[in-house]
DNA sequence: GTACATTTTGTACGGCGTACAGAAATAGGC
DNA sequence: GCCTATTTCTGTACGCCGTACAAAATGTAC
């Protein structure tokens, strides 16, 4: 070891590490939306000039993709590795988790349909997908086709339901959004769409956990094929 | 007819109407993508001041409504209620032609998703949804529910679908498609992922239209309960 | 101490959505 | 057939965006 590698870069001291970027981004992301999750933003929150911004990251979209993938190493895979636990119920946390982690921050699911989920996270998540659902008996084929299905669901999930609550404050309650949903399709006209008009009450509740896990069932039960 | 409602109103004759915007907004849209579609961009192409497009909408958020409605009211419903054919059938026809549409316009999705679909088209494609399940013989409130999946299983493929393949030229083939995700993930580490370096045929297949129906059908599946 | 690599800032460019005021064009009331 | 009210479109401008460029400040290695 007598070449020390840290403690090699001339020049000034780094003032800010990409954490803290990520950080004042989400923050900024959670308080004003996708908008004000804008570079010049992100910089004044930490205290810097604009362009200081691309020290660390060569543009926007790094940024973007930096944010998708710290939200996705949020997600501690191997809580979810335990072969003990049934598989199906293995994925149901994990498919929890994932909307928990990101309707905290409205707007990032966006982040992440807006390009390629191509980062390790995300490949991580894809190989832990197809490791659970070998455990299922599925072969390999199916195991990779069923974990795109399980991708597309989650995170459709997730899009449609920060989509449909708009711009609606974060802090609200599940009820409070059912609540507010309901009183908006009152204005449906039951002439022209009487389904849609009856089912307002069951529609009001997309949002709400209990249908996400509803579809995740009945997904789930398409893929065992029972 | 003594009263002409037309003809009525004071002022300079329009120019242009709201369609060719549209059109011009869509066309934007497909040769550069999501950021070509600008108001500046759209006012220039139909050969006009860029706020005067403020004349035929209050903002761009109307407009983007107007395009993901105007996309929405171009699959014919009507096509896919004939009760001879098996429902089924119906919403597998549905699904083909809705992805057809949406994905001949990349980028428009991810409009879609950006806001709630609350227009009379997207409130239409639910009552459609709800009325072709409802002849499956499951309650309204479970149709409800189910169609609320269907939407997700759709727009989430599709979303992915056109996410993934960035800002590739639209002008490819479905197989040119996949040989070029192929090639990339060839660059996965087999020693950390090796179920998805494994699996890199199948993956490479997500984007075609055998992935899709193949979802649709486990989530039909799914939801017959067989 | 000097040379060099690096971070940060100041400034600037082009593009965005859109607000505002004014000019041109058209309808209805007299 | 003028007058007035209303509407459409343009010119201009503001504040925001992402980011390129050059210079100043700061650190390491020789």
């Amino acid at each position: 070891m007598t070449t020390q590698a840290r403690r090699s870069k001339p020049g000034p001291r780094r003032t800010l590490t990409e954490g803290a970027i990520l950080d004042a981004a989400l923050d900024l992301l959670d308080e004003g939306g996708v908008k004000a999750a804008s570079v010049r933003g992100i910089a004044a929150r930490v205290g810097v000039a604009p362009n200081a911004v691309y020290t660390y990251f060569p543009d926007k979209a790094a940024v973007v993709k930096a944010i998708v993938e710290h939200l996705l190493g949020q997600v501690d895979l191997a809580v979810f590795s335990d072969r003990n636990v049934p598989w199906r119920q293995r994925i149901e946390s994990l498919a929890l988790e994932l909307r928990e982690r990101l309707t905290a921050h409205p707007g990032a699911v966006n982040l992440m349909i807006g390009g390629p989920m191509d980062g390790p996270r995300a490949l991580a998540l894809n190989e832990h997908l197809m490791e659970t659902l070998g455990d299922s008996g599925l072969g390999a084929a199916e195991a990779a086709r069923a974990s795109y299905l399980l991708i597309v669901y989650v995170f459709g999930s997730i899009a449609l339901e920060t989509a449909e609550q708009g711009d609606q404050t974060r802090g609200t309650s599940e009820d409070e959004k059912i609540a507010s949903r309901l009183k908006g399709f009152s204005a449906i006209p039951a002439a022209s769409y009487p389904l849609s008009a009856a089912a307002a009450p069951i529609m009001a509740t997309y949002v709400s956990t209990r249908q996400y896990t509803w579809g995740l069932h009945k997904v789930l039960d398409g893929l065992t094929g029972e």
